[in-house]
DNA sequence: CTGAAAGCGCTAACAG
DNA sequence: CTGTTAGCGCTTTCAG
């Protein structure tokens, strides 16, 4: 099966590679190539089942159509939603979209982006890790075009599209005040990582707008150094909170991570939700689907956030001259798994 | 930023373009290239920022050094599971991985591989769809180094690495058996697709050889043309087996997905498991997570396959000769989900 | 040890 | 309306 370039096709045809070339990219009429030879070239590119060479034209046009997509861990209900969405909505742009995980480190975030930047992708959309931000500042500093989603650095001005994490975390906690709760305690990862202190943030406001006063307990930070760790470091910080002296009657879990591995421990502790304790999530965890309980939860718009993205980004390929920052409202979702006290 | 190629740091270092390209793919010393020009190259390379172009490469190597992966749903476990294990061993052979997913449709598909040979993927790796025959010849017929993951046709000759789906079935099938369990239903999708008929063929045999006869109600078949309606399916079917003469004591699911959603609806009916229904899986579903008791499964060796499939993949792009049909053993996982009876 | 030169398959002026 | 031409950035003979 010998291969089957335009040169093949254009001297089937019996013209030039050129104008194989103009019909074949839809261009037949803008070069006013005559009818019945477009007609023929169609044809015989169908017979001959012509495959074009994108590497060559994207050697030619530098332009690879193809954007590279870096999460943080495709174990994250959040990942496969967002990547979903991306790749749907690049498909509509006719991008291919190159994706890869950086497992949320650091190093390998570095590596994956320069093995993007070396495929000559078009354009980045990027879920960046902690301490990444002279990777950032190097894309800028590249002019790659680039728009971070979920998560974004106040320090660094760039394109993004994320959550109302501040917003979302104070509307959830107002719902838990609202229903009576007074001991509230936030279970967050232990980071650097801004839009999870933006849910801190939302947390206490929240708080002290109710006139609660914070108490330093009621914080729980989760270390986050091992993925493998993070059941036995929730259990840890659980314990800690039942012997404290506030008798806290709902938790509040900064991330879907957080609350299925919290749930868990509440199910091995045979605590019952709501009974006991109320629970509160940010996003779902396919785990929660078989929990005896619907959770109620912040519900964040993958599908808008991917779509955004992907426009912004595209936006951005065209001409570098775009800047936005988007945050999107979170969505409070009403399970049962928060009692009125 | 002006961009710098082989040419530029080429005339940097006052030498040609062919030397800086033999020490930059480390062929310096294979080409005896001084050692200390070499030196300034590699120098000049780091300084300059030089970033290869590996489109440029690839034309005129004719190898992309990628590899098309097609899954055939992004929300399935196993997709993620097989996607993380084949990225992982692909990154070792220096392979980028390009990925979609065809939803399990069939047009989508055609779509996705024919997108992936005009990028010029050096092979792909498939889990199939139904109805995708065709598509699996035409890449023979073309000479596409290709290996199908997880399901493969018995009636295509084709490189595989799959699941005794078989044995798996017929063990697990048996572990009830021995549980005491004799009026076993069988859950399955309705389907054309060889590997979820070989479970059902590893259930009847199970049975047969132990004496219990097949009644036609023990075999549930849920329609699977919306993805959106399986919950609704899963309760139709369920609700006839409930209300059929035969006191079924045990489900046994040939999908973790048929699993989750026949527990949530035996959740929302408050059946017990396992004391008044035993439940057996294929596969684990994160939905089990948070369960109230382990669900028994059989289970898949995700990393295994994906492995070798690269490795298969990877031997084939070398040398279209190999030819490679891998049944791997499932490990059945105990939990608490099937009582003696 | 090093350089010149010929493309890979396609696009896009430009010239007829 | 159609063909010629000059590359895109890199690899790789083949000569020196």
């Amino acid at each position: 099966m010998k291969k089957i370039g335009l040169k093949e096709i254009a001297e089937h045809v019996g013209v030039s590679a050129a104008l194989v070339s103009y019909v074949l990219n839809g261009q037949a009429v803008e070069k006013q190539v005559n009818k019945e030879t477009a007609e023929r070239i169609e044809l015989a590119a169908a017979q001959l089942n012509y495959r074009p060479n994108n590497i060559a034209r994207s050697l030619k046009t530098k332009k690879s159509h193809t954007i590279g997509l870096v999460v943080a861990d495709i174990n994250y209900r959040f990942s496969t939603g967002i990547t979903r969405a991306i790749e749907e909505e690049a498909k509509k742009h006719n991008y291919t979209v190159i994706y890869g995980s950086s497992n949320e480190r650091t190093d390998k975030f570095a590596e994956l982006i320069n093995v993007f930047l070396n495929r000559r992708v078009d354009g980045l959309i990027i879920v960046p890790v902690e301490n990444c931000e002279n990777q950032i500042l190097l894309l800028q500093r590249y002019e790659i075009p680039f728009v971070l989603v979920d998560r974004n650095f106040p320090g660094i001005k760039t394109n993004y599209i994320a959550l109302d994490n501040f917003k979302a975390s104070y509307t959830a906690t107002n719902y838990l005040i609202d229903k009576g709760h007074k001991n509230i305690c936030f279970v967050n990862y232990e980071t650097t990582l801004y839009h999870l202190h933006e849910r801190n943030r939302g947390f206490k406001v929240a708080l002290k707008e109710n006139g609660i006063k914070y108490k330093p307990g009621c914080l729980l930070e989760i270390p986050n150094d091992n993925r493998d760790e993070i059941y036995s470091n929730v259990k840890i910080a659980m314990d800690k909170m039942f012997k404290s002296k506030t008798p806290f009657d709902a938790l509040f879990f900064a991330t879907d991570t957080l609350a299925s591995n919290g749930l868990k421990y509440l199910n091995e502790l045979n605590i019952k939700v709501p009974d006991v304790l109320s629970v509160m999530s940010f996003d779902q965890s396919d785990a929660f689907e078989l929990f005896y309980c619907s959770i109620t939860h912040s519900r964040q718009p993958l599908e808008e956030m991917g779509k955004q993205a992907v426009n912004t980004l595209v936006e951005l390929m065209d001409n570098m001259k775009v800047s936005k920052q988007v945050s999107l409202e979170a969505d409070l979702i009403i399970g049962q798994s928060c009692k009125e006290v």
